[in-house]
DNA sequence: AAATACCCTCTA
DNA sequence: AGAGGGTATTTC
């Protein structure tokens, strides 16, 4: 008997297995991995992908036999072993990486779009002359009734009329989107050598055949963009089918990198991230999986789409933490896209101007290809980065910015340039507490402080969204008019900016202020055509964009992200206010950069201000060493949670009771997790610290193999972990 | 995810 | 007993 191994797109475990019924090879050829079949299951047909077809005598249980062989096209080779592997390596259900690689298809598609056109030779029974006008405008073209009312002069009812006498016919053309093919040769960027001698190692790298990873490593402003752009352009005059999929770490960079491409090419590259809408996202994936598109510009997601000829991928800003997923399947785009990259047999290049420790760990011990670019492109030169020490220029009570930072904001507004206010905080004030009784105003079902939002006039927990007034009351002790906003967030800067400098045109750049990538659009757009003066902004502004007059960026506090002390604080804090202090100086004017801080004796800061990466980094890389934390070790978290708090601290009891024996491999905890109580769960947290050559999936998979999670607990696997909540 | 098996409480 | 409802389990 034949069975087939089917991949269902639910959070089923495993793949589920059904017969082949004759009928079905005789009709279709033998059924094939990849192939998109309908099987039943439970009472209901349901879409599926065979993972594996294979011969087998007798099974144990009564297989059900698949139904059909579904029109759609079947998933390539490549994308089936990378869904498996990632849910081997996220120890994820194999169908809900599958489901992820399928969403393309799930949409409808675009509507056709209706023509009108002469049926036969029939004439209208009365010939009015609004009648005779359309059809002479129309001829023997087909078009759009409302362009053909409109070119005749007369209202849609005369075509609709026409149409209910049989003169005129609707037809429908299937609205298959065109991707032209981009040209290597259209408008080439002069590069320095530097950019040439990357590029060139790249092309060669794809040129070369088999997996080839390269960390493109450049300063902000060092034109890493019009490097790997070259690069694709030899790939794509080599083998003009070659596909290329650019990994961007936020839906709002996606334009301006469409916008140079279509300009370096003359062709538009194909988008692909959940805000392009879904029958546009159904055309992409149809001409990704028919090859009809060669470049892709993408979130995280894209690297689940069907490619049939993929060469090269280049996952850009890859130290940015939001390749990470946390919600639903746990992975990093970052690390999935060097696996995707090893399964095509394809180059896959990391640019960064601060790279992810991890990165320049496998750079350093010559797992990849280290292509540096030096100095700044064209004129443009590093800024100037001072520490100003808060102890020595304390500000005056309620208010955040420096003496210094205030007078450097004035000049850098006589010159008419403009500066940058750099503060990772939304918001108006992060906590609002009483001053009769010391409370702490917090969400009533999560532990995270509510923030003070003074635009929307509410306070706001950050963590699920939930929001209320300002009360007049404090909700413990009843006091009247006794809430205080401590602290600063953007909005409190704008405020004291306003108060400064009132002739300045002043504008706040964060989540809330610029919520998707239009409204973003539009805010960079101001800030590139000189229309903003000062803008106080969140890490929202500090990632890839380009202020030719930006000349002063001012960190608020340096300090921020250096507290709380997880893993990764210390690199998180140096890659964010290299890429804030970076954003200065890119045209032709010097930049400089100014950072508050309270202890600007701080190795971070002291690096920062040096302008020596290195040396944070032999720093950092040796502390994580001597604890063998990742990159020398690997980490992997596993989360319970659930309403009932019982049965979280049951199960972790239970799981604390069946760790396997392992050599090299702590299991620390259960402990609360630092959020422990989000949306009305309970959080209890387990930490694995491994060696690298210890298999830590394996070790996971035989872990919780030995713990029944009753259906009241969510378990969570997330291995190399990014956040510690 | 969606159907259904299970297990309470409530009503009469 | 049987309906109604919420929750846990199963789906090859």
């Amino acid at each position: 008997m034949k069975v087939a191994s089917v991949l269902i797109p639910l959070p089923v475990p495993e793949a589920f297995d059904y017969e082949v019924p004759e009928a079905l090879s005789l009709a279709h050829g033998d059924l094939a991995r990849g192939d998109q079949v309908a099987v039943p299951l439970g009472p209901r047909l349901i879409r599926g992908v065979v993972s594996e077809v294979f011969e087998t005598t007798g099974s144990n249980r009564r297989l059900k036999a698949i139904d059909s062989v579904l029109d759609d096209p079947p998933l390539p080779a490549g994308v089936m072993d990378f869904v498996e592997w990632a849910g081997r390596w996220t120890l994820s259900a194999p169908g809900e990486m599958a489901a992820t690689a399928l969403k393309g298809l799930r949409a409808p598609r675009p509507r056709p779009e209706r023509r009108v056109r002469r049926l036969g030779e029939r004439s209208p029974s009365r010939a009015t002359p609004a009648r005779t006008g359309v059809l002479e405008t129309l001829g023997d073209r087909a078009m759009p009734p409302a362009d053909l009312a409109r070119a005749a002069g007369v209202s849609s009812g005369v075509v609709k009329g026409l149409i209910d006498e049989g003169v005129l016919e609707i037809i429908e053309i299937a609205a298959e989107a065109a991707f032209d093919r981009p040209d290597p040769d259209h408008a080439p960027a002069a590069l320095n050598g530097d950019q040439a001698a990357s590029a060139t190692a790249m092309a060669d790298g794809v040129a070369g055949g088999g997996f080839r990873p390269f960390l493109l490593d450049g300063v902000t402003g060092s034109g890493k963009t019009e490097a790997y752009l070259e690069a694709i352009a030899r790939v794509l005059r080599a083998d003009p089918a070659a596909q290329i999929l650019i990994l961007l770490p936020e839906i709002a960079l996606t334009q301006a990198l469409i916008e140079r491409i279509t300009a370096r090419f003359g062709a538009a590259p194909a988008e692909w991230h959940s805000g392009v809408a879904p029958p546009r996202r159904r055309q992409v994936w149809e001409a990704v999986v028919a090859g009809r598109c060669n470049i892709v510009v993408g979130a995280r997601s894209a690297l689940f789409l069907p490619f049939v000829n993929l060469r090269l991928i280049v996952v850009d800003e890859e130290h940015d933490g939001s390749f990470k997923q946390e919600e639903g399947l746990v992975y990093h785009g970052r690390d999935l896209a060097v696996a995707r990259a090893r399964i095509e047999g394809a180059a896959v290049v990391l640019a960064s101007a601060t790279p992810s420790l991890e990165t320049l760990w496998n750079a350093q011990s010559g797992r990849y290809d280290w292509l540096k670019l030096g100095a700044r492109h064209g004129t443009a030169v590093l800024p100037d980065i001072a520490l100003l020490d808060l102890r020595q220029n304390t500000p005056d009570p309620q208010t955040w910015l420096s003496q210094p930072l205030r007078l450097a904001i004035g000049e850098t507004l006589l010159r008419g340039e403009q500066t940058l206010l750099f503060l990772n905080r939304r918001g108006y004030a992060p906590v609002v507490l009483c001053r009769a009784c010391g409370h702490r105003l917090t969400a009533p079902d999560t532990d995270s402080w509510l923030v003070e939002h003074r635009y929307t006039g509410r306070l706001v927990c950050h963590l699920t969204g939930f929001s209320m007034a300002r009360p007049k009351l404090c909700p413990s002790c009843g006091a009247e008019d006794s809430l205080v906003s401590v602290g600063p967030g953007v909005e409190r800067v704008e405020e004291e900016v306003r108060q400064l400098f009132p002739e300045a045109r002043t504008a706040v750049f964060s989540s809330d202020t610029a919520p998707d990538a239009r409204s973003a659009r539009a805010l960079i757009q101001k800030m590139t055509d000189g229309e903003i003066d000062i803008l106080v902004a969140t890490q929202a502004a500090a990632k890839g964009h380009n202020f030719p007059r930006l000349t002063l960026v001012g960190v608020v506090d340096a300090d921020l992200g250096l507290r709380g002390g997880d893993l990764r604080a210390a690199e998180r804090t140096y890659q964010l206010l290299a890429q804030a202090t970076g954003r200065a100086g890119r045209a032709d004017r010097p930049g400089r950069a100014l950072l508050q801080s309270w202890t600007p004796e701080h190795p971070v800061l002291m690096a920062l201000a040096a302008g020596d990466r290195d040396a944070f980094v032999e720093a950092e890389m040796s502390e994580r060493e001597v604890a063998s934390l990742p990159p020398y070790g690997r980490l992997a978290a596993i989360i319970l949670s659930s309403e009932n708090a019982a049965a979280v601290e049951k199960t972790a009891n239970d799981l604390a009771q069946a760790i396997p024996n392992a050599e090299r491999l702590e299991v620390y905890g259960p402990a609360d997790a630092p959020l422990a109580l989000v949306r009305g769960r309970r959080r209890k947290r387990l930490l694995v610290r491994a060696d690298r050559d210890v298999n830590l999936q394996a070790f996971l998979r035989a872990w919780l193999q030995r713990v029944k999670v009753p259906g009241s607990v969510r378990l969570t696997v997330d291995v190399d972990p990014y956040s510690f909540l």
